[in-house]
RNA sequence: GGGGCGUUAGCUCAGUUGGCUAGAGUGCUAGACUGGCAGUCUAGAGGUCACGGGUUCGACUCCCGUACGCUCCA
């Protein structure tokens, strides 16, 4: 069976046990705090979980597109030295809310694995949880006796909380699971160690196929758990390696899933795969790292420097590294594999299909940045060793500086240095690591405490489409407590606050009650939960709240956002179709979107751009808000959706004549396109390879700008004395500029020059040394020229300038080298003397010093001074 | 969110306890020489040392802040 139909096979069984078989969500995770990428299946389902949203259906199915890159789960530096670890895999999985438990669960999942898959019932074995005194939580029984059933007693097996309780995280929704496990060695192997003393014990052959979770238990932030109502199941099965059991494979990388992007990886690099342990694991990385990267691209998670982004560069550098160490690529290489990933999987995911060119462009730019990278580190590594060449030990302390500084990573370094017959400080790096860790951990920690619900929760109603103003009352709030600060979280009933989402802020304004006005920070969305943020807590908190958005800010900020779909249509109909949304931001000030394009937009596109979207509001086309659209209805009437964007079954569609702008959006619009005013484009520049950004203005703030703009020509035109062409009266003017310029740098040179001749007539010579005490009229830096002039024409020479500038007085020496040398003058000395006349203090070197001070009147003294250093 | 590092000529980069009138290579301009692959030589132009404060007689250099970039941790 090929992985297509393995699958396929899975979604089919549940659909016929009455399931409802929903679309992967997308890798990238928007609104939620605690979560970058979706690392389980059940991550679409937290809310109901959690007991924020209803579940529309009762039985669903899926097959998940996940990304681990830390945790317990997984740890990046790990992948692709063994044979079944991913950063990014597909997760299949079933779940029942409130409906069936155990028994089906348990029955199914075992029906499909052995009726319809026909695995080996003999090589395989299941876990149920032990029970934990702690928690006071005993033995799943339940569980066990469903096993009994179906299983040999033998092959079941107790484990403990480690690996047979399952939480979500520090709080919330958890109970027991069941693992199913398969061992998939050679008789010869089963024979001498019974597979039953491996299970859980990190055998590559004896692995975890499908984990089924219990969800009975909610864990407090006090660590106490207290029962569910509604109890739920929760399954997830590795893809990858269900079709190495099926396929008969020892290793994820050798089923269908890998193997042509391995295949061709191999190639490039002029190996073979299976023939070299390094070469292998390198290969294993590069192809993973690429479909993780790949999908995270076209998920719209671009590799930057933090964040998610960050996660993403670090994946893709970790494979162009083993691929420049192990397999020889020193030039850019992932981004041709693209194309091979693109042909296997392209038809299951059109995502990455239709940006094939977007991802490979961004790839290769990665690639072409970190080499450049590396080579900088290795520059740096290779000077320190010649530095220290008796040492024969790279020092800790400067293994992390590479490491932390030039992302130098560390097993790298262990390698270069091992050329080289040296050593690394391993303990030394360790130490330093752990500090950084520390130090990290200190600054992070949020002290969220637990919700205090004062009414059930349902789901919070927006009716802010509608109004700016109701009344509502409080559902449930908390306190969150960071290192420097402190705020409160709100939900309501309803709420006329639209939380930032798509692009748009968050609301603000105030809650009202008995004379008492709370202002409304912001608000944001965790998951469905709409989240107000408030400095401090009402007085009376279960009163009855009006719920005050602020007006002027949030019509800004929609004709910005309508001004947003105005412009993406726009920019479709000047550059083309292949023109794609890639993020957007809507705030009371400004617009910016960026999209998908190859170039630099001309002056010219801009200009027409502009005018579309002008023409468009000043047509003043009325709004049409049509909600709660079946998905399917939204696409066959052609409405714009985005990658990366988790859409519900029904929709909610924006347009501005259907035969111009319909987008998929839960963001707030004005009602007809006049009230935006004015459109202004104020900048277009690059984001990333193939990714451009445009920031824009609408009505009040592109009048303010365009006034600025005509208030500033006003003011050249009037400082140029009203000429009727202002360009043409500035170039003269610059010319003019440039003429004198010159004129006057003759000048000041031969004013110079009159001085120095001056000066130079007034040396005297006295024991073949030509002295001169004079003051000058320049300040610092003339006296300086000035001194450096007259020693280059005078031989022998002895100078002292001293000079006044803004009421301070200053002195500069100068001494000819020959005379430092010969007569150990040192004018920096001297200076020092001489600086005690004007109160003040200097220095510099042997043949120049210059000092300040504060007494003017000792100018004269220290001139006389001057001659007692003539030796 | 917390660290570390960086920003100097068009480009790649030097610049030592604060004082060398800011340098090199490459590129550019001009001239001379030259059949041999990056031709040689000479002269020259090109710098708000990222930005804003501060300390100091004096700051590319030290301190504080900002922006941008790189990088690690969470």
């Amino acid at each position: 069976m090929n992985a297509a139909d393995i699958r396929k096979t899975f979604t089919t069984f549940f659909a016929q046990k009455n399931h409802t078989i929903v679309p992967s969500a997308p890798m990238v995770v928007k609104n939620d705090p605690t979560l970058m990428f979706t690392n389980a299946g059940m991550n679409q389902f937290k809310d109901i979980f959690l007991g924020n949203s209803a579940a529309k259906h009762l039985r669903v199915a899926d097959s998940q597109k996940c990304l681990r890159v830390s945790g317990k789960h997984n740890d990046l530096e790990e992948v692709g030295h063994d044979t079944y670890h991913h950063t990014m895999f597909e997760m299949l999985g079933n779940w029942s809310f409130g409906d069936y438990f155990k028994k089906e669960a348990i029955e199914w999942a075992w029906e499909l694995l052995t009726d319809i898959y026909k695995i080996d019932k003999s090589r395989m074995y299941v876990t149920v949880f032990e029970g934990n005194e702690a928690d006071g939580i005993p033995a799943d029984t339940e569980a066990l006796n469903f096993w009994k059933n179906l299983v040999p007693e033998d092959r079941i097996l107790f484990g403990s909380k480690k690996d047979n309780f399952w939480e979500m995280g520090d709080t919330g929704p958890c109970g027991p699971c069941s693992e199913i496990h398969v061992d998939i060695r050679d008789d010869a192997d089963r024979k001498k160690i019974d597979g039953k003393t491996l299970v859980n014990k990190s055998d590559p052959h004896v692995i975890e196929i499908w984990n089924l979770v219990f969800i009975e238990f909610n864990r407090l932030s006090d660590g106490h758990l207290s029962s569910l109502p509604a109890k739920h199941v929760d399954t997830g099965m590795g893809f990858e390696r269900l079709c190495m059991i099926i396929q008969g494979k020892k290793s994820n990388y050798d089923t269908d899933v890998f193997q042509p992007i391995i295949t061709e990886i191999a190639q490039m690099a002029g190996k073979k795969y299976g023939e070299e342990t390094k070469a292998d694991i390198a290969m294993r990385v590069v192809a993973d790292h690429l479909r993780a990267v790949s999908f995270a691209i076209a998920d719209g998670q671009l590799p930057s420097n933090n964040k998610a982004g960050y996660v993403i560069r670090r994946i893709l550098r970790r494979a162009v590294r083993y691929g420049y160490t192990f397999l020889g690529f020193k030039e850019p290489f992932m981004h041709e594999l693209v194309k091979v990933l693109v042909n296997q999987m392209g038809s299951f995911f059109p995502e990455i299909q239709s940006q094939q060119e977007l991802i490979r462009k961004v790839i290769a730019e990665e690639e072409i940045a970190f080499l450049r990278t590396l080579a900088i580190g290795i520059q740096r590594f290779e000077n320190y060793v010649q530095l220290n060449s008796e040492k024969k030990i790279i020092d800790g302390v400067f293994a992390f500086e590479l490491f932390d500084t030039f992302g130098f990573p560390f097993d790298l370094t262990q390698l270069m240095a091992k050329e080289q017959g040296w050593d690394v400080d391993s303990d030394g790096f360790n130490k330093k690591m752990e500090e950084q860790k520390a130090r990290s951990r200190n600054a992070a920690t949020i002290d969220t405490e637990d919700w205090i619900e004062l009414k059930p929760i349902e789901n919070t109603e927006f009716v802010g489409y509608d109004s700016l103003k109701t009344e509502v009352e409080i559902l449930k709030y908390r306190k969150i407590k960071t290192k420097d600060k402190e705020f409160f979280q709100l939900v309501f009933d309803k709420t006329p606050f639209y939380a930032e989402s798509g692009g748009q802020v968050g609301d603000r304004g105030y809650l009202e009650a008995n004379g008492e006005k709370i202002s409304v920070e912001d608000t944001k969305k965790e998951n469905n939960l709409t989240i107000h943020i408030t400095k401090k807590l009402p007085a009376d908190i279960s009163a009855t709240f009006i719920a005050i958005v602020d007006k002027k800010k949030r019509s800004q900020t929609e004709n910005n956002h309508s001004a947003t779909h105005l412009l993406h249509s726009a920019l479709k109909q000047v550059l083309g179709t292949h023109v794609e949304q890639k993020g957007s931001l809507v705030d009371d000030e400004r617009l910016r979107f960026d999209f998908a394009h190859f170039s630099k937009m001309t002056a010219d596109e801009i200009a027409r751009v502009e005018a579309i979207v002008n023409e468009k509001i000043r047509e003043n086309i009325m709004g049409e808000d049509l909600r709660n659209v079946p998905m399917a209805e939204a696409k066959t009437m052609g409405a714009v959706a985005l990658f990366g964007e988790k859409y519900g079954d029904q929709v909610r569609i924006i347009t501005f004549d259907r035969n111009y702008s319909m987008e998929l959006c839960g963001g707030t619009h004005v009602k007809a396109t006049g009230q935006i005013g004015m459109f202004k484009i104020i900048s277009e520049s690059a984001i990333a390879a193939g990714i451009r950004r445009v920031e824009a203005i609408t009505g009040l703030k592109a009048e303010e700008y365009m006034n600025s703009q005509f208030e500033l020509i006003a003011q050249v035109r009037e400082a140029l004395k009203n000429p009727k062409d202002i360009v043409k009266s500035l170039t003269q003017l610059l010319d003019q500029n440039n003429a004198l310029q010159k004129q006057i740098e003759e000048f000041m040179k031969e004013k110079a020059l009159g001085l120095k001749d001056e000066l130079k007539a007034k040396v005297k010579n006295i024991n073949g040394i030509n002295f001169l005490a004079e003051k000058i009229g320049l300040d610092a830096s003339g006296a300086k020229d000035l001194a450096y002039a007259l020693k280059n024409d005078i031989e022998n020479l002895f100078l002292v300038l001293a000079y006044e500038c803004e009421g301070k007085p200053g002195i500069a020496v100068m001494i000819s080298e020959n005379l430092v040398a010969e007569k150990g003058m040192d004018a920096s000395k001297i200076v020092r003397e001489l600086a005690k006349e004007i109160q003040g203090g200097g220095g510099g070197q042997l043949f120049f010093a210059t000092a300040g001070g504060k007494k003017v009147e000792g100018i004269e003294k220290a001139l006389e001074r001057a001659g007692e250093f003539l030796k």
